[in-house]
DNA sequence: CCTAGGTACTCTGCATAACTAACTACCACT
DNA sequence: AGTGGTAGTTAGTTATGCAGAGTACCTAGG
């Protein structure tokens, strides 16, 4: 999706990854392709994996080793209740933002009617 | 703010600061006083003077000195039509990851009503 | 047997962008 | 001379996503 995607999905993508596995746990080749389903058809595995790591090394969630029948065994993640909180923290961060991004919008719409 | 807010500004502030403009023409010091008076108490000098630079080095900007009565020269920026575009298409960009993000939202919010 | 391909995870190096923290410069007032 | 508000610059750090290659496990076809 370019470069901008890119940069927005910065602090945004983990926060995403949590929010799915808030609806139930999964391992990261099934996250991957969730996202891909969501329209994410860009996101690279690795960015995944790397995520993944991070988030387990910082305590927001549990692992979980299960054989699978087609390959490696999956590490399958589950939030916990830090991670939880995080993600509290994460809609009101996301949610300040989100909201004012829509009012600086409205606000050019409105110039531009009375303006041009 | 805290990290999470530092890390989701990457790739929307350029926005934010371009839609500043898309209202009016503003200078440096102008710019990030707005943005606190708009909630963003932590934004740093720096960032914001930093941005503009890639900006205008990305020709989405056109420059202006303007001589001030209280001190140095304010530099005075204002998109141009290349810059515009690119806002254009921030406004796509951002359209589509807020979507998805509210929908994951309210898809938990579902969850755990009939879940938890 | 061994090659291809799907599943599942790991690793190294790179680019970008925001932060920290200091600095320069101009002006007014005391 | 010193303080403080205005205005902009800079060097170094950190965090995160991407590119691309590699490892490991299993099944099916030639």
């Amino acid at each position: 999706m370019g470069k901008q995607m890119t940069e927005m999905l910065k602090g945004t993508l983990e926060g995403i990854v949590l929010a799915i596995l808030a609806v139930q746990p999964a391992y990261g080749y099934e996250i991957t392709a969730r996202l891909r389903d969501q329209g994410f058809s860009d996101i690279v595995e690795g960015t995944v994996y790397a995520l993944l790591i991070r988030i387990e090394k910082r305590g927001l969630v549990d692992v979980e080793k299960v054989p699978s029948e087609k390959g490696p065994p999956r590490k399958v993640y589950s939030l916990n209740a830090s991670g939880g909180e995080y993600l509290e923290e994460f809609w009101g961060t996301w949610g300040f933002l989100a909201e004012r991004i829509d009012k600086l919008q409205h606000h050019i719409e409105n110039t531009q009617e009375k303006g041009e």
